[in-house]
DNA sequence: TTCGTTTATCGTCGAATAACGATATTGGTG
DNA sequence: CACCAATATCGTTATTCGACGATAAACGAA
């Protein structure tokens, strides 16, 4: 039940698709680890070119994990927790999912 | 803390990875569902070429989130439970942090 | 208006991905 | 041994990804 419902795999497939990259893993640990967002600093963080983060940050923000607010010239990233839950959901089913048979495979018939 | 901890953004990313496209999630899902293991009924399934599922099936194995064991002419394949829990720690780690300021952008200066 | 700072976009390149059909492999059955 | 069924692998093709440098865009400040 949950969240899981009404989720498509395709939705499913590209939230995790946000998640499947370790820059934008070291992005998303960033802002956890920051209670207010960054700007720039991202950039110098995780150690690729300016242009090469910017897109990790498009592709964050195109699968809405993050939303990206302008403020002077810089742009204030921060998570957006909601939009996890259906994959969140998804990793605790199968967490939480017990092997009902041990050893025997494929109910043997 | 739990088993977050000693795991690198290579191997977070590995996982998603594993989770990225619509196909595995089906084929996990087909896991999830059957109490047993299921042999080539994956490839009925999920509607695209056995060769394409086998590579799909692949991915999997080498991400160590399903696992395969040999029977007859057939290969019975079981989710591996364990493997995903450090990618469901950072998302119940994002889920469940709070927005400290709210409104406030960047711990204005 | 001109300047400087920050971020986004563009163009390019090599590498990886996804999909397929065809073929190889494996191992029990007749 | 020859056969059959189930998987895996190979070769190919089109598409996408990741990274970079160069450049554009936005906008407050001087």
């Amino acid at each position: 039940m949950s969240t899981l419902n009404s989720v498509s795999n395709e939705q499913l497939a590209a939230i995790a698709k946000a998640f499947a990259h370790p820059a934008r893993i070291h992005i998303i640990q960033l802002l956890l680890s920051k209670p207010s967002c960054i700007g720039g600093e991202i950039t110098s963080e995780v150690g690729l070119a300016q242009s090469t983060v910017s897109e990790h940050l498009r592709i964050l923000k195109a699968a809405e994990i993050v939303t990206g607010e302008i403020e002077h010239p810089r742009v204030c990233y921060s998570l957006n927790r909601e939009k996890l839950l259906p994959l969140l959901d998804l990793l605790q089913q199968i967490a939480s999912s017990q092997v009902s048979n041990d050893g025997a495979c494929c109910a043997g018939t």
